[in-house]
DNA sequence: GCGGACTGCTTACCT
DNA sequence: ACAGGTAAGCAGTCCGCG
């Protein structure tokens, strides 16, 4: 007899009477999918062969995840209908198969006995690319395979029959080879008509359309191009309606979390969330909840209790069938993982198993499921240019419980007890609250991280899957491969370019790097009263642009070329061919800079169209920002060291001739790093002039950025305080904002930021150098009293690699690790480690107390994060001590 | 045997 | 697995010194 999904839900129905208990359900109008996945799966058979099938309904649907099926030995596309709340599976049927290119002719190739009588060989098919490097056209052979393992990853693949030499696009994944061929964009919307995939364009607004065609109208090359792109960035997200999941696990050990390579653990409960505020949470009954209270849930989270964990496990696999899209945080390393595995044990087939566990890099491990498609935020949230870029750096380490605090302004109530001693009712409410910030996380901001996924997803031409789990140079890759593949352009291999392009020719400041990178003008230390700070737009994509900056442009093959020099450096720009990688970013420079960013910040729009302009103008900003910098990496495929020291040679010459422009209209340079100059006090026609200077002289667009009401600029580079003319402080660099600066001294930064921020005119400052030096020493007196908590005190740091690859030194934060790992904790890389500094060494904040404080040391760290500031007021911190010992003295 | 000058390592920041 | 430049603190080494 089966159980039926329905039925149980029933059973729990009385739950339901009881009033919301808590303010925050989420509950909206919008339908619920767990509600339709559990009603829905009443007439439907439980056993998971229920899927996949094949879609007969014409219904459009968002293509999420490109994927090879291994048994059938084809492409399979994975799309989402958002009003059925189902994924659609389709299996190409275009007779595609894997490949790859050969400069061998086909009468030589059939020598090759080793490559036409592979297992898997099926053809040979003549054609002709265009190679970039060489500018010209060149004839080629297809080697086409049965299977993507034919063409490369095994010892005796036709890649390697074929030697290195001889092949091209050998090492690109089928996934994406299928994605590219078929001119695919992820995040768009596609039909099957008869069996077959067709496009599906949406209606997206015609004004936009129009504003960003006119852009481009004297480039026919950008006109081309943006033809091809309004699609990817008008056409609106779908609303994703998905799924959040979080395990608890039963543990003997308070401070270890369950290994789940070996999920020795019973799990203990599983929340489910969706978007619309619907919950099921199912728990384990456990001998500590004899005497049960009923957990207390909002509206909608209904709560079942199993006698069986096989049963739950089985229940919620039920569920993941049937979820289109699940989210998760780190479920890919820990939930997902945890479930598979726990479920092997209990017993439960494979083929029952709704998740595909695969290796990744290092013991890292990716959680797919088989019909539908998970995200893991945690994989999301630490990509860099998603933290940097996106976020603006708001979250700094990235614990579910930062990242909510930081952009949901929402964290996690506290765990009273430890895991596995929490009654059903804690317990409950602790899985569910982790499923709860899960799910918001991909809605606060008008569901901002859908949208943005989306967009990356698009530009890119990748699915979901991979999209939210690599970084931004694989996302570029992606993106200019595509644009080779539509251009019918040979992509080239690494050694290509390396051997025709050379290393870098600079010599960098810092040991170890390869070429040299940006001024930073010594800053005039003080403080500076009315400060113009003008900055270029997008500084080195616009170089690209301007410049013309490719890796086939940038020492070109025409002789004719040469004279078209790089300053500073010995290379040369190509005069007769526009650079693809230049045309694209430029092209996306243009459209963010002159349309989304203007129109996400105009208040005359609905926030609705705001918002859109805004997730745009961001995921257009990730790549941008990263533009450059992969040009410069060793790893990049396409990596062309005077490519990247062309751009930043290009950049130092767009700074130094400003700074001279700015000297010559009789402005004072105070300070400027990169692609910024701080201004004494600019006339409007000194602004005018040098904008209008930028403009006409070095083809790059200056803007002003910021007015500050004064800013405090000490020796140091990189270091300033600002407060701008509407009262908002600029902090850059010093020592009380970093991260691993102890709480107490942030704490005391921030008081003296206060003081700061109030001063509004030269004369204020006698008033708050007085209020400064007293709080200085308030906080000195309250460390010799030991006043602070040993959490205060704690000096927080990262453990970038695991504790035991320290051989050449050992940090403090290393010592202190070893120590946790001696107390029988588990410490691995990427852990962030609280100390304290104590008379015998440093300790960790878990094995100190107050009374083991150097008290010194703290002093003097005090001292150096007032120093930073003070030195810009013109006080000395002798200053500051000698008063106080004259207190200490008589009173 | 010890302190100062120095270099190198590590982390966190800026653009 | 985007780049280079800067600051800070500490670890480790070398040198000089009746």
């Amino acid at each position: 007899m089966r159980e039926d999904l329905t039925s149980w839900m029933q059973s729990t129905k009385p739950e339901k009477a009881k009033p919301a208990s808590r303010e925050d359900a989420t509950t909206t109008s919008r339908r619920s999918l767990l509600q339709t996945i559990i009603n829905g799966s009443e007439n439907e058979p439980i056993r998971p062969e229920w899927y996949p099938r094949t879609p007969r309904s014409a219904l459009p649907g968002v293509l999420l995840d490109v994927e090879y099926d291994g048994e059938k030995a084809l492409a399979k596309l994975k799309l989402y209908n958002p009003s059925t709340m189902k994924i659609h599976e389709w299996l190409d049927n275009t007779e595609h198969h894997p490949y790859c290119l050969t400069d061998y002719s086909p009468r030589e190739l059939y020598e090759l006995k080793d490559v036409v009588e592979h297992k898997g060989f099926l053809k040979l098919e003549e054609t002709t690319k265009f190679i970039l490097l060489h500018d010209k056209e060149q004839q080629l052979v297809s080697v086409v395979a049965s299977d993507p393992l034919a063409i490369g990853g095994r010892r005796d693949s036709i890649r390697e029959k074929l030697g290195r030499k001889h092949s091209w696009e050998a090492d690109i994944r089928y996934t994406k080879c299928y994605t590219m061929d078929r001119a695919l964009t992820p995040g768009l919307y596609y039909r099957v008509q008869n069996g077959n995939l067709t496009p599906v364009l949406q209606k997206y607004s015609s004004k936009d359309a129009a504003k960003l065609q006119a852009l481009f109208k004297a480039d026919s090359e950008a006109s081309t191009l943006i033809k091809e792109y309004l699609p990817l960035f008008l056409t609106p997200a779908a609303y994703l309606p998905r799924l959040a999941l979080d395990i608890e696990v039963e543990s003997p050990f308070a401070d270890r979390i369950p290994d789940p390579a070996t999920a020795e653990y019973p799990v203990i409960a599983v929340a489910l969330h969706d978007d619309a505020g619907a919950g099921l949470v199912c728990v384990l009954r456990r001998e500590i909840d004899e005497k049960a209270e009923t957990p207390q849930l909002p509206k909608g989270v209904e709560c079942k209790f199993f006698e069986e964990e096989k049963q739950l496990v089985e229940t919620v696999f039920k569920v993941l069938w049937r979820t289109p899209i699940l989210v998760t945080f780190n479920g890919d390393n820990f939930d997902l993982r945890y479930l598979v595995n726990r479920a092997k044990k209990l017993g439960i087939p494979s083929d029952n198993i709704p998740i595909r566990l695969r290796p990744g890099i290092g013991s890292n491990f990716e959680a797919r499921l088989k019909h539908g498609v998970h995200i893991d935020l945690y994989r999301f949230f630490n990509n860099r240019s998603i933290q940097i870029y996106a976020f603006r750096n708001r979250y700094r380490e990235f614990r579910l419980e930062d990242i909510s605090q930081a952009l949901l302004g929402e964290g996690k109530r506290p765990l009273p007890d430890f895991i596995s001693r929490l009654p059903a009712a804690v317990l409950v409410d602790y899985c569910w609250q982790d499923a709860n910030l899960t799910m918001k996380l991909t809605q606060f901001d008008n569901n901002l991280v859908v949208g943005l996924i989306l967009l990356l997803m698009r530009l890119s031409h990748q699915g979901m899957h991979d999209l939210t789990r690599t970084a931004v140079s694989n996302w570029i890759r992606s993106l200019l491969y595509y644009a080779h593949r539509q251009n019918n352009y040979l992509i080239p291999r690494k050694e290509e370019i390396e051997a025709m392009k050379g290393e870098a020719k600079t010599a960098a400041v810092i040991k170890g790097r390869k070429y040299l990178g940006a001024v930073v003008v010594e800053p005039q230390a003080g403080v500076h009263f009315d400060v113009t700070v003008v900055d270029f737009a997008s500084l080195y994509p616009s170089i690209m642009k301007a410049y013309n900056i490719s890796y086939e442009t940038v020492r070109c093959s025409h002789p004719e070329c040469k004279d078209n020099t790089v300053p500073e450096t010995p290379h040369w720009i190509c005069t007769k061919r526009k650079g693809l990688t230049s045309l694209i970013i430029g092209v996306i420079r243009d459209v963010r800079v002159e349309h989304f960013k203007p129109r996400s910040k105009d208040k005359t729009l609905s926030e609705t169209q705001r918002s859109w302009y805004s997730v745009v103008e961001q995921a257009l900003k990730v790549f941008l920002n990263a533009s450059y910098g992969v040009v410069g990496a060793a790893h990049f495929p396409l990596y062309c060291a005077p490519a990247a020291e062309s751009i930043t040679a290009l950049g130092r010459y767009a700074i130094t001739q400003t700074i001279k422009q700015a000297e010559q209209l009789g402005a004072t340079v105070l300070y400027g790093d990169t692609d910024s100059l701080f201004l004494a006090k600019p006339t409007k026609e000194q602004l005018r002039k040098l904008i209008d200077y930028s403009e006409r002289e070095l083809r790059v667009e200056l803007d002003v950025e910021k007015e500050y009401r004064y800013v405090a600029l000490s020796s140091r580079k990189k270091n300033y305080l600002g407060v701008t003319k509407s009262g908002y402080v600029d902090i850059k660099g010093l020592t009380g904002k970093k991260r691993n600066t102890p709480l107490f001294l942030q704490k005391a930064f921030m008081q003296m930021v206060e003081i700061l921020r109030q001063v509004r005119s030269p004369s204020d400052f006698v008033a708050a150098k007085e209020r400064i030096l007293r709080l200085a020493r308030e906080h000195l007196t309250k460390l010799e009293r030991r006043e602070y908590s040993i959490e205060d005190l704690a000096i927080r740091m990262q453990l970038t690699k695991s504790p035991e690859s320290y051989v050449k030194t050992t940090p403090q934060h290393v010592k202190a690790a070893r120590q946790l790992i001696e107390a029988g904790r588990d410490v691995s890389a990427g852990d962030i480690i609280a100390f304290v500094k104590t008379t015998d060494g440093v300790k960790p904040v878990e094995q100190a107390s107050i009374q083991d404080i150097d008290v010194s040391k703290y002093k003097d760290l005090v001292q150096s994060t007032f120093e930073q500031v003070l030195d810009a007021l013109g006080i000395e911190w002798i200053e500051t001590i000698g008063i106080r010992r004259l207190d200490t003295f008589f009173g």
